[in-house]
DNA sequence: TATGAATGAGTGTTCATTCAT
DNA sequence: CATGAATGAACACTCATTCAT
């Protein structure tokens, strides 16, 4: 039931095609530089069909960065389930490290999008910039969960640190850079617990 | 100084006015959403003229990326003044802090150029690598001055931490979280200074 | 028949209307002369529509001499219904006389984008030497049939007599020039039949 | 006394530079697609300075076509050196053939530049018309030096034989082609020779 | 006279968006 | 709902011509 066809009754399967494509479109090529006829071409779709679905491109943007998003919880859902905050943080760090080929070719999706998107000032900044305070706010807690008092500004580090060094990791075309940086992470991480006193 | 006229000999001016607008505008708007008329319009220069001082755009995003690395050696060089490696890194540190309010409404120039070149394979990509390679490998000097053998980790955490930390304050439009993520990295520069044992 | 939809299924016969108009204009302009504004509106056809059915000026240029080797086939199809060689060859000539007034003023479709088009290196060159070919080859199979062993370079001399004086009667305006020629062409080739000795 | 300075008075020789660049890159390139620019830089003269000694492009263009017309006045005056007019006639067609493969690659100087001005009703067609008919006249005075009765007839036979071959020496990029039509030419030229009844 | 620089009207091409069926 | 086609407003880039010195 949960996202069934948000506005099409039909299961065919379109929409969702859209968004899939789009979102993976745009984070390689970027927003300004994919067209239209990019993503529907990707998806299959012819382009005039597009515009029943979405009324302008950037509604299909915000559509992929929700749909980012979506994958965003997907995620933290599956992380919410290991016992100790300081292990979900360490997943997560992983699971950036798992990911190092996709960011050295082509950054972080959110990243690379919230770089983007923040020049203009039509709300799709604010659409990105929710998908990542939700990322934001998910960290603090674990800081929390691990008794920090300084837990938003551990979790603005950790994010930071992540979103640099995709960054760094896609200018220089160099995964090992994500994967060095993971393993500091988590260190930093374990110095983080406090010390069962 | 003495590098005047780099390629024009005539002093009037505009193949700078031209760099320097180039560079503002393009870290306002983004390459993509940069017309050489923006440019051509801040840098008061009819847009036919644009093409007397460069073949294509191409070359004057160049040109202002290359404009970037002047003024980041310009920085480095009078850091290199300063006695000690840790006070330089914080002295850079505090640079950052400083223009916490420009971060917040368009991201670090080079890191957003980056983020932006990086999907393209036209060369440009490599020329605002260059850049932040500079940063990067100058940061590594003076971890190594500090006695540290992980010299290079260490910078690619701390240009990481600015670069994503520039990201988060610009998506959030929040110039505190660059100030308090600056204080934790002076802090974080001062406990890896090797204790005189 | 049949040659329809070439390429586009849709009957709006906008594609024709664009070659043909293509074809005219190419011819009484020039190709460097002629802007796709140009071809557009003598086609009525809105400019930007254009690049839906021709992704640049030069395919759409290729498209045009193709129209004139098509126009040629039909030509020469006609003409392989006249009983003797030299007949044929006599008539061609004739049609040539025909279109004197147009060749006064445009010269030869084919020749003039041969003599542009053969300053470029582009391809394009090679696509109106095939048309010339087609012309020239057809010529040379008459001459064989007339039981001539030097056909080939009687095809040359007649087609380049046609291509020349095209240029002559252009270059002062006279159809006269192409009516004289025409006769003493044809009384050449009657001297070229082999006296049943 | 013959062409001095027509306009200047100073030697510098840019002005004869600019006529003989024009006339050499006119006919490898074409009128239109040679800009002002190609042809101060073959000249070695500045642009800016090409417009002390031609108020307009069209200006320059004519001076080489004039310029032409002056070598094949030079050329004629040669050939009147020659005893008999059949003689000249075939010294004439023994230079175009030398030439062919200038002619391969660029087509005839006079022929292409005629191909191209006369879509165009500036006055510039007149001009090259002017150059083509003092050859016309030129080679009618021999025929008629010959004795024949229709040497205008003649005379146009045979320029568009040249100009002919000279298109499809260069269509099909093919010396040979010019090498056959002249030999062929020549024993034309012979076969008109009134027999001393 | 000489010359680098300036100017602006095109030119080919792209693309988001709309329309007709 | 679906779709090929239509539309027009950009945009990068070119070039003949002019200007200031």
């Amino acid at each position: 039931m949960a996202d069934s066809g948000t506005t099409t009754g039909r299961r065919s399967g379109k929409r969702e095609r859209l968004v899939a494509a789009a979102a993976r479109v745009l984070h390689e090529q970027g927003v300004e530089k994919t067209t239209i006829a990019d993503i529907a071409r990707t998806a299959d779709v012819p382009v005039g069909n597009v515009y029943y679905y979405f009324k302008t491109k950037d509604q299909l943007v915000e559509a992929a960065i929700e749909e980012q998003g979506r994958t965003l919880h997907t995620l933290l859902a599956a992380l919410d389930r290991l016992p100790e905050p300081q292990g979900r943080l360490k997943a997560l760090v992983r699971g950036w490290v798992d990911q190092r080929d996709l960011a050295a070719r082509y950054g972080c999706p959110t990243g690379s999008m919230a770089s983007e998107l923040d020049k203009r000032a039509d709300g799709l900044d604010r659409v990105v910039a929710d998908v990542m305070r939700r990322l934001l706010d998910w960290t603090e807690h674990q800081f929390q969960a691990m008794g920090r008092a300084d837990a938003r500004e551990l979790a603005v580090a950790l994010i930071s640190a992540y979103q640099g060094v995709s960054l760094l990791t896609n200018t220089f075309r160099d995964p090992d850079l994500m994967a060095a940086e993971g393993e500091r992470l988590e260190r930093w991480i374990d110095s983080l617990v406090r010390p069962p006193s």
